[in-house]
RNA sequence: GGCGGCGUAGCCAAGUGGCUAAGGCAGCGGUCUGCAAAACCGUUAUUCACCAGUUCAAAUCUGGUCGCCGCCUCCA
């Protein structure tokens, strides 16, 4: 089976087909480094570590570069109102986003590159640009010439006639064009600036990814991604300077994941309704704000919610909760004992396998993918709950096996690398925390339910029991005695 | 106004021409239990916004209608 993903530019599922046989060149758009991470950048984040690990499980080779640009309007604008300077703010936020990221559990990209550490290079490439007539300068500034690069409009299916038409920004008398953009801003006294054939300045807000992706993946690569939002224009105007300087070579093909939503609207920093990465991870595990992103396809809008926060918990405490199971059976069983596993409790565990990948090559379906992961649970769980004491050595094999497949499949999306037992013990002391209780004081209600059940006073047994219940903690009673858990909400 | 996407059970969400429309959450019935809970079993869409068409066959393709969303300005 070949790999298949949704390519923007050619608006169509394409194999994958690397330039250099089994080495994917992926470079994505990261942060503008000015402010917190909201939920939308810890999508774009985990989207492209489950494909860089997806790929990689497949035998891929893959150098991921993601950038930062840490040098930008938005940033010098937000170091003036905080009184510091760009370069301060944009290093604090760089290091926010690292601590987000390790708490998320992304890995690091091969190559993080920074807008501020390669101005010689975006000098050059404009420098190609001016030559080659594909841009101007105007006062200190230069702007990239549309009319002159012909494919312009074609990444996001647009052209320069409608988007002149349904322009809405101010137009800038100096332009040739009103949609010519810039390359190079001149800077105003008090602004960060690098020297410059065309005198003191920034680079424009797009070059910074044409010349990073130039120096570190060659003139054409296999993959360029980012969120959806980044098509118009920001990857659009990076295929003119890099298909305008390269004479033809740039990304062989794009993949933009969809936004996150809250109550059906984009999370923005403009309408307000955003939440911080490690806002919500103060309230749910990592793992469930990985469970939440990776059940909804990557390219469909993901809606915000405490409830699917909630359902996402539970999905995770499910899977959890079977690996811990399973972990706790006897270390031997019956060698040759008759197996109790059916056809039916076989199948999705004996196919897991085939159908996670089936489902992952079919453009990074995690969402299918989890199914078969629940589906394989289920299956394992069943078996599980009619073994008897000694069970068959088969049987055994069969659920480690599955416990082992669950979580190898799982980990290529972040999910169940922690032990169960460890799990478990961490939501307990959360809850434990949060409710005010300890241990021991649940152990000395339950004694004293287990006295008041011996005496048949089952109106004391139950009150202690809702007691607890109310804080969380919920009592099982099994043959062996009674045990207790906590409830994630 | 231009361009693009979406509308599948109470909710979330796969499926994009043909076996019984995955999976999760919630609900209901059962096993278990003093009663519960947990776990497990069973069950919950003759139907995929609506209408018309293509086809032996459509949730899946085509056209239209309605509704929602995004991009066109900084945005993951």
């Amino acid at each position: 089976m070949t790999i298949r993903y949704y390519d923007t530019k050619s608006g169509d599922k394409i194999p994958l087909s690397p330039l250099e046989e089994g080495h994917v060149r992926l470079y994505v758009c990261g942060i503008t480094a000015y402010d917190f991470c909201h939920i939308g950048h810890a999508r774009s984040a985990l989207v492209f570590d489950m494909i860089v690990s997806y790929l990689r499980h497949r035998g891929y080779r893959v150098t991921y570069v993601r950038n930062f640009t840490d040098i930008d309007d938005k940033i010098i604008k937000r170091a003036q109102e905080q009184n510091t300077t760009p370069e301060k703010l944009a290093k604090r936020f760089i290091g926010e986003f690292y601590t987000d990221m390790e708490l998320l559990g992304v890995a690091p990209p091969d190559i993080e590159p920074k807008a501020t550490e390669h101005i010689p290079e975006i000098i050059a490439l404009i420098r190609t640009l001016v030559d080659k007539g594909l841009a101007y300068a105007v006062d200190h500034d230069v702007y990239f010439r549309v009319d002159r690069f012909p494919g312009y409009g074609s990444l996001s299916g647009r052209n320069l006639e409608e988007l002149q038409a349904g322009a809405r920004i101010s137009v800038d008398e100096r332009k040739e064009n009103p949609m010519d953009f810039a390359l190079w801003k001149g800077s105003k006294p008090g602004e960060p600036a690098w020297d410059s054939p065309w005198g003191p300045g920034r680079p424009g807000w797009h070059i910074e990814c044409s010349a990073m992706s130039h120096k570190y993946l060659g003139d054409t690569f296999d993959i360029h991604g980012g969120g959806k939002d980044l098509v118009f224009p920001h990857h659009e105007n990076e295929v003119a300077q890099s298909v305008g300087a390269t004479g033809g070579g740039f990304a062989r093909s794009w993949i933009h994941h969809g936004f996150v939503t809250i109550r059906d609207e984009k999370m923005s920093k403009s309408l307000g309704n955003f939440l911080t990465i490690r806002e919500a991870l103060a309230k749910y595990h990592p793992e469930a704000l990985r469970l939440f992103v990776y059940s909804t396809h990557y390219r469909t809008p993901l809606d915000y919610s405490e409830a699917n926060m909630r359902e996402a918990t539970a999905g995770l405490d499910r899977l959890y909760d079977g690996l811990a199971e399973i972990a706790q059976l006897p270390a031997a069983g019956a060698e040759g004992g008759a197996p109790l596993a059916g056809k039916k409790d076989r199948e999705p565990v004996e196919f897991l396998a085939a159908r996670f990948e089936e489902a992952m090559d079919n453009d990074f379906n995690t969402a299918q993918a989890l199914g078969h992961l629940f589906e394989a649970m289920k299956a394992m769980n069943r078996l599980r709950q009619k073994l008897p004491a000694r069970p068959a050595a088969a049987d055994l094999a069969l659920l480690r096996r599955g416990a082992d497949d669950v979580r190898r499949f799982a980990n290529i999306m972040g999910l169940l690398r922690e032990d169960p037992v460890t799990y478990n013990q961490e939501k307990r002391a959360k809850v434990l925390a949060e409710e005010g209780i300890g241990a021991a004081e649940i152990e000395r209600l339950i004694g004293e339910r287990l006295a008041a059940r011996n005496e048949k006073n089952w109106a004391r047994a139950d009150e202690i029991r809702n007691e607890l219940l109310a804080r969380r903690i919920e009592l099982h009673d099994t043959p062996a005695g009674t045990t207790w858990k906590v409830k994630a909400d």
